[in-house]
DNA sequence: TTGACTCACCAAGATTTTTTGATATGTTGT
DNA sequence: ACAACATATCAAAAAATCTTGGTGAGTCAA
């Protein structure tokens, strides 16, 4: 099924949106590396837990991490998939390349 | 000169930022097709004018759109060289293919 | 010159997002 | 069982973003 122009803008929103913001970017920049625990992303951001928790969480939401628990520890680590789809829909948001339109002289 | 780590987060979050919005991304499904005025877009999204030059204002602020002044009409056309830009970034985001770095069993 | 028109911008209000501090859940070691 | 720990979640406050309605600057045609 081929998703909808909404549903397309709508997921484009939301992938955009979780990449929007310095803290997740800097918690991502960490995650290239491969798995970490919250607690290390805490001590390399020294930022409240609590404010991690939320900004891991929009990171989740949007499929741009996946989260794996073992014992105490909550590792994450960056998802492929979800950077590949972001090159999707940044290419569908790029400008055609149209022959030679002229440019409008007047308007409306 | 080399970005600093810094000014390149702050590019990142300001570039996706202004790729976040519903309307937005539908200003730019529109102009995909090649330049056209405010009027154009006030008509086809059937938005207040000033709601549209809000949202215009973030994508040219963030370099995604020029603008070209015309008598009375402003035409707005896409920046093929941002949508370059804005793979480059996502590209500085994705993981790193490291050979085998095994999960970490415990933590901290 | 006047009036109609296109558009940017501003201020106020509405909405959404983010931060903070507190609490709850589950885990581990003693 | 208990204490220490890692993390998620919640509510309230703070901050940022978006919408709306209004105004003003510039352009054009009559």
């Amino acid at each position: 099924m081929t998703p909808t122009h909404a549903s397309v803008a709508t997921r484009t929103a939301e992938i955009f949106h979780a990449l929007s913001d310095e803290t997740r970017i800097e918690l991502i920049h960490i995650l290239r590396r491969g798995e970490k625990c919250v607690c290390d992303l805490t001590s390399a951001l020294d930022a409240a837990q609590s404010r991690l928790s939320f900004h891991l969480k929009v990171l989740k939401d949007a499929g741009l991490v996946t989260d794996r628990k073992q014992g105490r520890w909550v590792h994450y680590e960056l998802n492929d998939h979800a950077f590949a789809e972001a090159h999707r829909l940044l290419t569908g948001l790029e400008p055609q390349v149209v022959p030679h339109l002229k440019k409008a002289e007047g308007c409306c």
